[in-house]
Parts: C-alpha cells; sequence; structure tokens
DNA sequence: CTGAAAGCGCTTACAG
DNA sequence: CTGAAAGCGCTTACAG
C-alpha cells in the first residue's frame, strides 16, 4: 500500500479510500491510484486489516468427517449463510476425537474466527468459556453441548426413532433390534430412548440382546445384526440409528433373508434398492441453515437467552419398513 | 499480551516466549506468566502473528460444491494432509461459477492463505498471474488450470472413458450412448475423447444423437437418456460421464427395461443395486492427497516446474456393464 | 535469562 | 478532497 502510494505520488489514506471504494476522492486521482495498483499488482493483506477492525469475517465449522455424505449438504448450507453475510468458511474434521476437536477449536480461536459452528465430538465444551466471555458466539448443531450454555439446533432424534419403530410395530412387528452408534453420542441415546418408547407404548417388552451401540465400523455393525437375526429369539425387524449402520445393515441384509428395516437419515439410492429403504430423514442442509442463521443473528449483535431448536424428521416409506414378521 | 506481561509483571517478550514455548525463560518467570495467561483468559491473536511472520498456515481450498458425494473424501484427504503440516482449511464452493471462483480465489488471497488446491470451474486462471508471482503456490485438481503455467493433478479421464467402452463393446455392444457434464468442463470432454477412441480402436460409427453433453441436472439427462434408448436406432447400452449421471440413469433405467450401463465414478451402494452398476472408479481421495502433498513440496521452498500428474482408473465390474445387447 | 524499540500492513480519528 | 500520526497485537533483531 505504502509502495502504491508513493508510486501514485498520493497518501497512504488515499489508497486505503480507493481499495475500499470510500467516497471522498476525485475521479483523476482514483484512476491514477487504480493505476498502480495494477501496475504493481498490490493486493489489500486482509491479516493487517482484521488486526485493526476487529473482524475476520470468517466463521469456523467444526465436524466430525467432512467425507461423511451426511456432512455435505450440512456444510454447504452454512456455507451458503456465510456466503450471504461476506464471510469465509475455515473448518476441519474432528475425527470423533474430543481433543482433536479441541485442538481445532482453539486454532479457529486463534485465528480470530467471528463465530463458531461446532457439530460436538466432546461432551466437556468449558474449554470455550474464556472465548465465549471474550465475545465469541457459537452454535451448536447435530448434538448439543457439553456443560456450557450455548444455542444448540437437532434434529427430533427421540421423536424420530419412535415413528419409525412404532411403523414397525404398526406392521407387525413384537421383536425389533435397535443397532446405533456409540453411546457417548448424544443422538445414539436419545433415539434409543425413542425405541424404548416406541416399544414400551406398544406394552411388548425389549430383550437385552435387541439392544447394540457401539463403533459404526461395519464389522461391528454386521456382528449385531448378526447376532439379532440368530438365536432363539430372533428379531423380525431393525432400527438403525443412522445412515452408517444403515448401509451396512442393508448390505447384511441383502446376503440373508429379507427382513424389515427402518433406518434413521435417508441416503441417497436408498429408494432404488429392492425393497426401497424407509427411512426416518432429517433434513441436514436445514440443520445447517437454521444454525448459521443463528450465528449471524448473535453476530449482529443479538444476545438472546441460548436456545434449543428442534427439527421436525419425516418418515419416508419405500418398502423395507413395511415388511410383515417372516414366518417362524 | 501486554495486558499478560503488566500482569505478570514481566517484559512483552517473556510472554511471546511463555506462548510460544520458546526456551530462555526460567521455570520460575515462566510459572508466573502461565498463571497470569489462565487468569486473564489470554489467547494468542493469529492474525496479529500472521502479519509478522508473512504465513497464516492456512491453505484454501475452492471446490465446486461441498455437498457433491466426490468432494468429500477429497476435501478429507487435502485436510488430512494440511492438518500433518499444522495448517488449516479455508474453503469454499464454486457452483461451478467462473466468476464466483475468481471472487472466492482472491478473497483466499487477501487472507493471505500459503497455497491454493483449486478445483477449477472456469478456463481462464489468469486473475491469479501477480498471486503466483507474489509467491502464492497453488496446485489444480481434478481439471487443468487455464492460461497459466500450475500443477495440476487429474484422474486419467480419457484411458479410464475409453476403457469403459471397450468394456461394453467387449460385450456385444456396438451402438453405445454417451452422456456427461457440460463440455465446458475438461473431464467431460476428455471423457467423450475416450469414448470415441474406444469405438473407433473397434471400428464401430457413432450417431450424433449418441452423444449428449449439458447439465448434470437430473431433467437433462433423464431426457438424453430417453432419446438414445427411443428413436429409430435405439443404443443397447450407456456410458455415463461422472456420478451425478449415473445415478440420473440408473433411475431411469429401473423404470425401463434393463440396458447395459457403466459409469465414470464409483458411488456408495453401487455394489448393491440390481444389477449392481460397473463403474470406472477414479480415487478421489488419492487426488487430493497428492495435490495437497504436492502443494506443501512447494510451500517447503521447493521451485520444480509446474507438474501435470495423472492417477489410473480402475474398472470395476458389478453387473450392468456385463449385460449383453437387448434383442432387437 | 530478560526486555525496549521497531515494524508487519492496514484503519481510525483527526486536522488541514 | 487529502494526508500525517497513532495504533491494532504480535515478532524480529538487538542490547543488556
Amino acid at each position: 500500500m505504502k509502495d502504491v502510494a508513493a508510486h501514485a505520488g498520493v497518501g497512504l489514506k488515499t489508497v486505503s479510500r480507493v481499495v475500499n471504494g470510500e467516497p471522498g476522492v476525485t475521479p483523476d486521482t482514483e484512476r491514477r491510484v487504480q493505476e498502480s495498483i495494477t501496475a504493481l499488482g498490490f493486493r489489500r493483506n486482509d491479516s493487517a486489516r482484521v488486526l485493526r477492525k476487529g473482524r475476520t469475517a470468517s466463521i469456523g465449522l467444526v465436524l466430525e468427517d467432512l467425507a461423511d455424505p451426511f456432512y455435505g449438504p450440512l456444510s454447504r448450507a452454512v456455507e451458503e449463510v456465510a456466503r450471504a453475510h461476506g464471510a469465509l468458511l475455515v473448518n476441519g474434521s474432528s475425527a470423533e476425537d474430543p481433543e482433536r476437536e479441541r485442538e481445532l477449536v482453539l486454532a479457529l480461536c486463534a485465528r480470530r474466527v467471528d463465530g463458531l459452528v461446532v457439530i460436538p465430538a466432546g461432551d466437556d465444551h468449558r474449554y470455550l468459556e474464556p472465548e465465549v466471555r471474550a465475545g465469541l458466539a457459537t452454535v451448536f448443531v447435530d448434538r448439543p453441548a457439553g456443560r456450557i450454555e450455548a444455542d444448540v439446533v437437532l434434529s427430533d432424534s427421540y421423536g424420530g426413532a419412535r415413528e419409525g419403530v412404532a411403523h414397525l410395530i404398526a406392521h407387525g412387528h413384537r421383536r425389533i433390534g435397535f443397532i446405533g452408534d456409540h453411546p457417548r453420542i448424544h443422538t445414539a441415546t436419545e433415539r434409543l430412548r425413542g425405541y424404548r418408547a416406541a416399544m414400551a407404548e406398544a406394552g411388548l417388552p425389549v430383550a437385552p440382546a435387541w439392544e447394540s451401540l457401539g463403533s459404526t465400523a461395519p464389522e461391528r455393525v454386521a456382528a449385531a445384526a448378526a447376532g439379532m437375526l440368530g438365536g432363539a429369539e430372533p428379531v423380525t425387524a431393525l432400527f438403525a440409528g443412522n445412515n452408517r449402520v444403515t448401509v451396512t445393515v442393508v448390505r447384511v441384509l441383502a446376503a440373508a433373508r429379507p427382513v424389515a428395516l427402518v433406518g434413521f437419515d435417508d441416503f441417497e439410492l436408498a429408494d432404488l434398492l429392492r425393497p426401497g429403504v424407509t427411512v426416518v430423514a432429517q433434513d441436514a442442509a436445514a440443520l445447517g441453515r437454521v444454525a448459521a442463521d443463528r450465528l449471524f443473528t448473535r453476530l449482529g449483535g443479538a444476545r438472546p437467552e441460548p436456545e434449543r431448536t428442534e427439527l421436525p424428521t419425516r418418515l419416508v416409506p419405500r418398502g423395507s419398513g413395511e415388511l410383515p414378521p417372516a414366518a417362524p
């Protein structure tokens, strides 16, 4: 900028005005400055700008795994909202590791992102307290924050799972298995709670062997499914706790006899499988959009009480959830 | 930092030393400074640091659409490499709009990212010249840069398409249609070139009606497929230019008679469809990894000539590509 | 082992 | 309409 000013024979501030399109520069001066900018290949250094202005016009997004299809539309929705507010997205994956989440969040804070959208991996976010006190806006998505007051935007995991399991019961099933994600993860336990509620409301007992929470690694899920489908009292239907689980279960069932299945989370091509896979769909893009809107409302100066928003789910029958119990 | 120094009764530089873990501080002083840091909730402001050091420890990633499943593993791979080098990822989607790509790239440059990984939407990247001259490292992925010398990492679109089409020919097809992405996109024309080469090598004529490039919007693709499957000389097999096209074609075919199909790009569940979808698989994660490695090699000070790397594709037969021509 | 001074490239507040 | 001075929060280069 100094070079441009010298080259154009004007003051620093005049260059600043031209670069930022501020008024109060004669067309003639402006043209001269523009020419110098082009000649020197000048590009404003936003780091310096940030240092003065205090805002970076960027927000951080911490998610579990960029490669998981559930997070694609969510990220994209956050990006679109950020873009509408002139902000860039800085992001990273926690890989479901609380320590890595913490490092990532703190690195983003050190860059002084204006706000943070976090899909938490950990369940203790007190490390954020100094940041929040310093004015950082944070919104949690998909799972609530731990031990800290903050906005959170969730799908109705409990209600969705309950509806999905009730759907299976309505189609005649009495022995239904639940395979979900690790019990450390909030959505997994909420969906389990929905499963139990639906069973209880129908007056159906739940055998301990019908509930399996743990890693979504295909081997673990396949073993769980095989266990429930075999044994003395085999289940006649399965409820899968998220799309990773559903896909593995579909693979297992493709190699076995058809068993009724409802999965939480929609996924591409679910309708083209035979039978089509009945799902409890959640709107990933809406989660991202609502969370980002909330964040920018705060960045705009609003200071409402932290709020919890639950987005409804939608049961999409496609065939697999309407299969009757197989004859024993 | 000034506050911490005052609070601990030491000089600024000493706080800097403690914050950065530099040697030359007595354990006692260090402890005092640490206490002040905690008491005041101090977090280093990386913007200021960047301004001095000249490096931001962040790289920009510009892709087409964060929500497209092809880019998930690619992004994740870039992120992992960046993480190994202590860098964060700033990213955005161009939405296949050259002007938006340009804005995004320049915004990233203004933030002074150390380097850039770009999946180009446009075909003229001369706007990057001042940046490159100023030392910005840039690697293009999936498609080459336009009118500028730069590293590029691609899949072998030509070879992969040629192999896929030859596979269909080997299974007895003589009338094969090609449906691809917009001709403005490099991969689309390369794959078309591969299609033509395979047909020519087999001595097969290609009717103009068998080639259709354009938007990957489902309506456009469905119409193109319907056109090729109907008419006087219907095709007996289709080659789909990318995974968006393949998915739509599978949908169309599910509602019609079975037609042989090979798609460029693998996708989840392709093996569970009936028939399984034969694909020419490319390794999205490897594209991202190789590109990011190249970038950090440059950031490490290496100044090799810009290089073009082509990653091989892999034909994965699953059923749809091995269907014989239907009796006329 | 420790610290005062200068400077990174901008913007803010002020004066002409 | 234009510009000189101060300062954002750090690090660098240097001196004690």
